[in-house]
DNA sequence: ACCTGAACACCGTTCAAGT
DNA sequence: ACCTGAACACCGTTCAAGT
């Protein structure tokens, strides 16, 4: 019977960490973080859920392999450039891969203790600002400075996107006007249309390296400060 | 029977919405997060789980609830000092009521869309912006530069410090120096004490502020700019 | 010795049965 | 008409039973 060989053959499929979290970044690529819980990833892969638990030793390590996939993802820094290039470029190459996998932010958020891999991204990071320059004190504050913003993070409240927006309609828009007038100036000069529709939104990119140089500006003029 | 008659007192008691959010928010200040589920804010009010639906439609709600809670705590604008005093003294008011509500931070950040409380929250701080000489655009990109730091989030990477640390022994010193080496040198100097015992840790008021000033500081060379 | 099915202790929420 | 107990569909993980 075919059927039982390939059964056979699926059973005696290594299931390594490697594979496990293979189907688990994809389950979440494909469905969201919830889609890759314990009990699914393991039902994608034809297994018993207990199964997973040798090679990983539960869902926190889990959660720190899936954090470590994506930091592997982001480019390695370039070494002939100026710090600051060298520092947006990879943080715009963490962003990138943040928005391949727009899970991995929830769970970076949810982690208390760093893993290997993101430790030596810091490691890296800080490198590179002492290489430009910097003080170890100035470093210190810069990298608390940039925070989450390392990580590619755009870190601003709300920013779903994701559902359709429900199409805001004229009696919505007047009582925004009315309830939240300086909210509703702003809205009003991003979309570039009348105000009967909402416009095409912010644009995240743009806002994301607004932040990123008005910070790396503000370190550069600290570190010549001193 | 005068636990009946206690019971019937109880029961007969409004169990209103604020009833229901209060209990919740004691309950996290006090266990966390995990400690404010439906069912135990039903046991802790003595009430079936069931009976909370009548006073919050879910727990999306309740979560939507105990950030109103929090942000309510936050103080009012001070009307009488230039823009950047204000923002800077509410956001570190606010600051001030997440630091007394740990939990709410997680909350927030798993939030998809934001609360009247909160739109009236930002609606006020674009005001102040506006106030303070900003042009629409600027300030448009000035709030989404602020991000979530303007409800007082320090938004680092792994900012548990939570669970008394697990001691850092020489062993651990050495091969953090191995291995990070940036990391290292930056931990050194933070400690003042010689290199055996990890010292008293980041001053994270000051690296808020720093951030802060930072950010503040930035937007304010550019508003003079234009 | 190894693997795994059933069970445990949760969770938010539905829904029909009881008053 | 109102309230609520039991049940549903999940979750991560323990543990003992089966091979």
């Amino acid at each position: 019977m075919s059927t039982k060989i390939a059964e056979e053959i699926q059973a005696r499929a290594p299931l390594s960490k490697e594979r496990v979290l293979g189907t688990a970044v994809a389950l979440a690529d494909q469905g969201g973080i919830e889609a890759a819980s314990m009990r699914k990833i393991a039902q994608e892969l034809g297994v018993v859920p207990m199964a997973l638990y040798k090679h990983v030793s539960g869902k926190e390590e889990l959660l720190d392999g899936l954090i470590d996939v994506v930091v592997g993802e982001i480019d390695a820094p370039a070494g002939d450039t100026d710090w600051k290039t060298a520092v947006r470029e990879r943080i715009l190459s963490a962003r990138r891969a943040l928005l391949r996998h727009p899970w991995a932010s929830k769970i970076m958020e949810s982690r208390t203790t760093p893993t290997p891999t993101v430790l030596a991204y810091m490691d890296s990071m800080i490198g590179t600002f002492r290489a430009g320059g910097f003080s170890v004190d100035l470093t210190h504050h810069a990298m608390h400075a940039m925070g989450s913003r390392l990580m590619g993070f755009t870190q601003e409240l709300f920013n779903d996107r994701s559902e359709a927006e429900p199409a805001v309609d004229t009696e919505m828009w007047t009582a925004l006007a009315g309830l939240y007038p300086s909210i509703f100036e702003i809205c009003q000069a991003v979309s570039h249309d009348d105000a009967s529709v909402v416009g095409p939104g912010c644009d995240d990119q743009f806002e994301f390296e607004f932040a990123l140089d008005l910070l790396l500006d503000g370190l550069e003029k600290l570190r010549d400060r001193s």
